[in-house]
DNA sequence: CCAGTCGCTATTGTCGACATTCCGATGTCA
DNA sequence: TGACATCGGAATGTCGACAATAGCGACTGG
């Protein structure tokens, strides 16, 4: 949605090693190549991405604030390590993020678009329900980070992505296959069907409570 | 609340380059001694601050993600420029946020200690009511953030801090003078009354009345 | 055998320099 | 005169090196 070009001529802008080192980093942490714990020796990495520690470093701070990386004594830097409460509380944060996504969704006045963009979503969740693992995942995200990106409100989608990471962490914790067996196609339908008859507290309503079964859900297979 | 020790021994560690930079620069920015806009040049500031353009653009970095710092074309950054819509947006975020934490709060079992501590909270909005303005707007900010720290949960009080220096930087788009005069304290004693008595939705819907009430008049007052 | 101290090592903090790239000025040729 | 090539200048991107410090282990004196 936003990494991936806008649509047409969204961005040409992909170089600088800050960036792939940011993407790798996510990638690596949230496939669980990096273990939660691991401490991240910046001389260690930055030989392995083939980077300077500068460079490095300041992709790290941004993972930090994302909130996959963690900050021990003396500044060391270790993948963070989510507990059963951590994700309770991210999906809590999450809910009221997403709900306020979906009640605005609801109260805007030409709706078609929206819920259009929406069920094309969902449709390519469906797509994707007999492919790759990671490739659902990243389905369902795109979902719930449309929701925000439709609202239009920026400082909305802000928010939401930098939760992103830690939502990802989530789904790890549990497990991507499991995780995976709690996301029915009809739990974001009924929030889309609420949006498009304008009913906000219904949406708002579906959208907590989806994401409070979810988190119920993950925690549940905790390790 | 986590600028200063915690309580006794809080933290101890107050060195280190980087935060200094971004302390400095964030007050530079929220105070519009860096007025919106303004084009940071790396080296420059590098020289005013005297680090290295290293140490700043970490910190930077970290500006840019709480949204005090905008990218332009080549990198470039600048300091963010608000715009009415910016600052609804921001609001209508924060609502969703501490209209959480209030409905957390009031559905807690030992809600006393809890309204204990925000009563002390407005106590000390109403004890600097005749001093300094920063120091109002602080008392103030305090407040709120309080509300998202006494939930324990730490997503949320990262996710409001993330949003801090945005709020911030809406108050100086209205002037500090005129923002202030609209922080009735009774607004807030009305909050804690609604968490005290278990009143969730009556607390949820203060902070975003609170809030509404609060964009609108910030944005009345556009540049 | 224990305690205290000294020095080494691992890792982060900080810096200055070089590489790259875009923008604009300048100059030249049809 | 207008368009195009070229050359600096100004910023950012990236790098490698040095400084500082905490933690650990060995060594020594009692």
């Amino acid at each position: 949605m936003t990494a991936a070009p806008a649509s047409l001529l969204g961005g040409l802008a992909r170089s600088n090693l800050r960036e792939q080192a940011l993407t790798a980093l996510r990638r690596a942490i949230t496939t669980g190549e990096l273990a939660p714990g691991t401490h991240l020796v910046e001389t260690e990495l930055s030989e392995k991405l083939q980077i300077s520690r500068g460079t490095l470093r300041e992709a790290m701070r941004q993972l930090q604030q994302e909130g996959l990386i963690s900050a021990g004594a003396r500044g060391r830097l270790a993948v963070r390590h989510l507990g059963a409460s951590d994700v309770r509380d991210i999906f809590q944060v999450r809910a009221a993020l997403e709900g306020l996504a979906a009640r605005m969704l609801s109260e805007q006045d030409n709706r078609d678009a929206v819920v259009k963009k929406l069920e094309d979503a969902i449709q390519r969740m469906e797509d994707s329900s007999d492919g790759d693992l990671d490739e659902r995942i990243e389905a369902d995200l795109d979902f719930h980070q449309a929701l925000c990106f439709l609202t239009g409100n920026p400082t909305l989608l802000h928010s939401w992505k930098s939760l992103e990471g830690s939502i990802r962490m989530s789904v790890m914790y549990a497990g991507v296959e499991r995780a995976l067996s709690n996301m029915s196609p009809h739990r974001h339908a009924s929030i889309v069907e609420a949006i498009k008859t304008g009913d906000a507290v219904g949406a708002t309503r579906a959208v907590e409570e989806h994401m409070q079964d979810t988190a119920q859900f993950l925690i549940g297979a905790g390790t």
